[in-house]
Parts: structure tokens; C-alpha cells; sequence
DNA sequence: CCGGAACATTGCGCCAGAACAATGTTTGTG
DNA sequence: CACAAACATTGTTCTGGCGCAATGTTCCGG
């Protein structure tokens, strides 16, 4: 295993604040591992022996239903903790993270839990704050659901993208990871053809423009204009 | 205001385990206060300034959209904590908290939050399990709202509310508070016609039996496969 | 450079469930 | 007890967006 240079985590917030040792220590608790799109992380349902902080790239939340239909739940940006399920009480993990494109992470045992939170004033209550965070988008999905249009939903789900993991460019606004209709589809429980059809009109419009696996904002002013409408 | 009994509080989980006189010292820092039903207990957007714990009836907590439309996002049954947004980082209430029946609730200032999970071994761990508890039901609710037919979704909803506050009756398991359609509705991402054509043909074939505001599950177990189709 | 796999587009028909609308029923209040 | 307000039912119409299906496009491995 490589060593991990302590300046990784030193500007993240749930570690800021802390002494060069302090990161040293929670740097030589840590494994690193590394995965490729498409890879899964950890599985719905089994057991939750791991917390991760992931390093670079994008993780996709995914559940999976008895019938074979899968749901997006998040994303999660680099920089960010994920598969705290022992700060909910959680023994299991309640879904699936597959990397949604290359990955690095870090990845402690649930046995360092504890000791982070009594040792390190501000990593709690940090994480509660992500997970706070998270509660907020799951929140404001369910009450898009309940009553916006499809059009909206894509809209509002594509600005969320680029809020979160946007990428500034000559032509607009891009979503920093590989990502296709039937994702967008899983992210609000629409069909991949809705979003095709959806997409191919605001590329007419000028709205976005995308490839195969890679979508542009080019017009986020007027996407606004249309999740509100 | 009329001084509590410590019996109240020693059962519910957040303070088992306790010494009588750690009780009577969380007693005196509360303040009760009792609600009608259809009251707010707190309000969407206003500061965080308290934490609540629900003693006797059912909150209903819900989110209004700028264009009005109410959704539904969880029942609180008795002896459970709300209002909580401090724990994850939140200076706001995220969604308005209405009584659904008449309440009777504990109300502590949020100054207390740090005290209490400092002092007090098991409130911080079961605290968080309970927003556990609550954020599987939001994952579940986006699931099912993503992959499943209204009809499902307000089998699953009445199943959820039988669960966690139904009450046994010779003529099958009645949800202890007032509910109308109207309220189903919200919960479940439709509309309240909807939702009585439903019950209506439900109650035609002996599944449920319902007066105004009052809704019996006859027969659960139907109900179950009904919800899995 | 070829062939297959993964991803994307587009047309068409259909139906669940919303929107609209009218009417009935229960309950609480003065 | 009468009346209004809240809650519930039920019929009819209409449409967003899903299901199905066929075809096109890009990418990668051999």
C-alpha cells in the first residue's frame, strides 16, 4: 500500500482543524483502494464493516427492487464521506455504491468509528452535516415526485448534477462523469426513452447539448426557467 | 405548568438505563405543552430553536411547495423524538410538524442538544438510529414512488401506518388517528379522488372498512399481496 | 477493419390516473 | 335544529408519458 500524503484530508471538513499527527493517524488507519467504472463499492445488504471517504471521482448510490428495477438515490462528489450506515445504526448497508467513474478511496474500519467521533471535535458533527445534506435531497425527491411533471423532475435532477459535480467550459456547464440516459432515467423514475426524447428537444432548443455517456448545460439559465415553470 | 412523572421518560429508548435523578434533572429542562388537532407544532423555515419528544397522539409531518401543493413526508407515533434538525446540522425545521390528533409533547431548548448526547450514553446512538429509521423510510418512499402504481404505493402507505400506529380491533387493525383521504393522498403522490375510488373498491371487496377520517384494515394480509403485484 | 455490444433515437398506440365537475354525507356550531 | 363547512363519492373526459418496437450510432476488442 502507498503512502498518503496528510494533505488529502487536512482541507476536508469533517478532518479541518486537526494536527499534522492527528491526520497521520487516521491516514495510517485508513486503506486506499482504487475502481473502475462500474465497479460496486459495497453491496445493499451486507454487512456494514467499512466507512469510506472518497478520493476522486463520482459514487452512484444505487437500490435495487425484488423486481429488478434500480433506483439512483445520490451521487456523492470527491471529497466526500460515504457508507456511514453505523452513524444511523445501520448494520447493513441499505444500498448498493458503484463507482460511476474511475475512483479512489479511503476506507476505515466501523471499528474506527467511534474513536474519530470521541477523538476528532468537529469529524461527528461534520458527517451529521453531510448526512443532513443528504436527508434535505431525499426530502426535496419525494416532493418533486409528488408533484412535478417529468420535465421538470429531468431538469431539476440535471442542475443538481452540475451544482454538485459541474465542470465550468467554453460551451457551458458538463457533468464531470460518464452518464447515460438510463441513469438520468434511474435518478427520476422515468423511462430511458421519456429522457432521450426530453433531451434530444432541449438539444434543439440549445438548452444542453450531449455524446454518448456525457451531457453539457449549455443554457442553465433557461433550465432553470423550465424546472420552475 | 404541571410537574411530569419520571415514568414517562425511563421506557422510551433515548433515556433507558438512566438513574431516576438524571430524568428528573431532563424533566425540569422541559417544557410541555399540548396541541389540537391541526395545530403546528413548529413551522417549515422558522429557526431550530427547540427539539421535541412526542408523548401521547401523532404527528404528522409535511412540506408545502411554492405553488401550494402539500406533501405528506412522515407519521410520528408516540414516544419518539422530532424536530430534531439540530442533530444534522440544521438551524432551520426542514418541514412544518402538525398535530395530527391532539398531542401532548415535550419541548426542549436546542441549548440542551450538546448536554444531553455529552451526558447522557445511548441518547446520541439512539437518536441517530431513529433518523436511520427515518431516512430508510424516505429511501423506501422514493423507491416505490419510482417503480411502483398508485395502487401499490397506497396499499404499501396504509400498511406502513398500521405498523407503526395500528391498533388492534375485532374488526382488524385501525389507524389511531383521524386520516382522510385527502392526507393519503399526500403521502402517496396522488390525488384524493384517487385515493377514494380506492378505498371504496377496497371496501367492496372487504379489504378495509372505513367512516370519515377513520380507516380499519380488515384484512392485512390481502392488503400485503395487493401491495406486491 | 469487422462485428458485436452498449448506448441512443424515434414513431406509435394505449391506458393509468389526473383534471374537471357535480352531488352526497357527516359533523360541529350558534 | 338549521346551516355551513369539511369530508367523501362517483361519473366523465382527457392526456402525459410509458410500453413496445424498430433503427441508428458509437465504441471497443480481436
Amino acid at each position: 500500500m502507498n503512502r498518503l500524503d496528510a494533505s488529502l484530508l487536512a482541507p476536508l471538513p469533517p478532518f479541518q482543524g486537526l494536527e499534522r499527527a492527528q491526520i497521520r493517524i487516521i491516514l495510517d488507519a485508513a486503506t486506499s483502494r482504487r475502481a473502475d467504472a462500474g465497479q460496486a463499492i459495497f453491496d445493499e445488504g451486507s454487512a456494514a464493516t467499512a466507512f469510506y471517504l472518497l478520493l476522486d471521482g463520482t459514487i452512484r448510490v444505487v437500490k435495487t427492487t425484488p423486481h429488478g428495477d434500480q433506483v439512483t438515490l445520490l451521487h456523492i462528489p470527491a471529497g466526500q464521506v460515504f457508507g456511514i450506515a453505523p452513524a444511523l445504526g445501520h448494520t447493513v448497508y441499505p444500498a448498493t455504491a458503484i463507482a460511476a467513474s474511475e475512483v479512489m478511496v479511503l476506507c476505515w474500519p466501523v471499528a474506527c468509528w467511534p474513536g474519530f467521533v470521541a477523538d476528532y471535535p468537529g469529524f461527528a458533527s461534520q458527517t451529521y452535516r453531510t448526512i443532513g445534506a443528504r436527508v434535505d435531497e431525499k426530502i426535496t425527491r419525494i416532493v418533486e415526485m409528488s408533484t412535478q411533471h417529468v420535465e421538470q423532475r429531468i431538469a431539476r435532477a440535471l442542475l443538481r448534477l452540475i451544482n454538485q459535480s459541474g465542470r465550468r467550459t467554453p460551451e457551458g456547464i458538463e457533468i464531470t462523469f460518464p452518464i447515460t440516459r438510463q441513469d438520468v432515467s434511474e435518478m427520476t423514475g422515468t423511462t430511458l426513452h421519456t429522457v432521450s426524447r426530453l433531451l434530444s428537444a432541449w438539444e434543439r432548443d440549445g438548452l444542453v447539448a450531449s455524446t454518448r455517456k456525457h451531457i453539457v448545460i449549455s443554457d442553465p439559465h433557461r433550465l432553470v426557467q423550465l424546472a420552475e415553470a
